[in-house]
DNA sequence: AACGTAAGGATCGTTGAACAATTCGACAAG
DNA sequence: CTTGTCGAATTGTTCAACGATCCTTACGTT
């Protein structure tokens, strides 16, 4: 029983104002409060957050490091905006990661955890809440990886998600973009569920295709 | 002819204090200097190289962010030191971005610079030069990941790589470790370069699993 | 001897101010 | 229209200071 107080070691380390800087940042960013390529300036951010500028700027540290931020000498902070060539090399990670995740045969508590985001995603489709249903999706995929029983990898796909969100600020409408994967979410949860990890992995790669097609043409003619 | 300078860009923003104390750091890791477990004085390093601490401690959190320091807040940063759950997930990642990098077909370029490392390695174990050919070494499982193609994947590589380095440094003789790959390097070149993946791939787990338990082995007793 | 507590020192966390370095736009000169 | 120059604004970095926290040691209690 004493055991179980280990999980949640990491939240005594919780504090450092830098830290909980990041996490607002991260969180306005995602929102999309901040604009992809809207520059951040350490002066009028330190006093609305009333913190120091020093501070500040160790919070932009970790957030670039995060790729969520890109930081230019002498000129600051800004929000990441990504380029095509970066949609195609999110996608080709997420083919390996995600590829690799379906191979793996899920237990029982790890197949309700994905299929409780392909529903919530499905119910949310349902009352035209695009947001939800980007949320939903994003945490079907984040399940999906998660798969693969690797900190570091989960990890990095919620780095990897969280600039794939910066993909979407930049669209025109990305509730279009969403809508037609809600069912293929669905689909590719039952190839895992039916344990054929080669059917899954055909559709997985399909999936990805489409889903990389479609984000780099909503994407280019908008430079 | 204007065209080609774009290249030169990223080399214009390369500079700040910050980022180059991290790259002194993160060799003095990587070369053992600061062994792990080794606390990081903010005082005392930050006088020895002449910069303020603020922005040592934006270094740091560079660092930090690279699993190679420990933050714990309030007690300072440590040298991390891996546990043995830290190399079984740095195994696993391996398994994945190895084994997805094995089923690529490489082109000439890349097979010539993945063939230089296992000469290199060769080279230096005739030498009895072992840290030469845990470079070697390195850079073979360097470029090989490379052949997907992602930059991404190729900086968790890198990462990964470094944080390696760290295990390798917490126990007792690294040479003894280094030496029966040599030759797997070499094998595993030519299954790749006469394109039969699943033989490669076969191959490389096999690869991966006695080196992850060559490494928990040498690595469990210390503890 | 085991334990709780208190005092002290060391170090980190964070701030605020200061100054140098750099960027950028405006404006004048060619 | 291009090129040089100036100045405002912002970032890069340093410095000194103070409170907060942790570690150690010492001390007294049970």
């Amino acid at each position: 029983m004493v055991a179980d107080l280990s999980q949640d070691r990491p939240r005594l380390g919780r504090s450092s104002t830098a830290e909980r800087v990041a996490d607002i940042l991260r969180d306005r960013i995602s929102e999309g409060f901040f604009p992809p390529g809207q520059r951040l300036s350490e002066e009028s951010i330190s006093e609305a957050l009333g913190v120091s500028r020093n501070t500040l700027r160790e919070a932009f540290r970790l957030l670039g490091h995060e790729r969520l931020l890109d930081h230019r000498l002498n000129r600051g902070v800004f929000v990441r905006l990504p380029s095509a060539a970066d949609v195609s090399d999110l996608y080709r990670v997420r083919r390996v990661l995600e590829g690799a995740a379906v191979r793996r045969a899920p237990d029982e508590t790890e197949l309700a955890t994905i299929g409780e985001a392909v529903r919530d995603a499905e119910r949310a489709a349902a009352k035209d809440d695009w947001q939800a249903v980007g949320t939903a999706n994003i945490r079907f995929h984040q399940a999906l990886v998660s798969l693969i029983g690797s900190p570091r990898i989960d990890e990095a796909m919620r780095q990897l998600l969280a600039e794939l969100r910066l993909v979407f600020h930049v669209m025109e409408n990305p509730r279009a973009f969403h809508e037609p994967f809600v069912d293929r979410n669905r689909t590719l949860l039952e190839l895992i569920a039916s344990g054929g990890p080669d059917e899954a992995a055909a559709y997985l790669d399909d999936y990805l295709d489409h889903a990389e097609r479609l984000l780099i043409h909503a994407f280019e003619p908008s430079r």
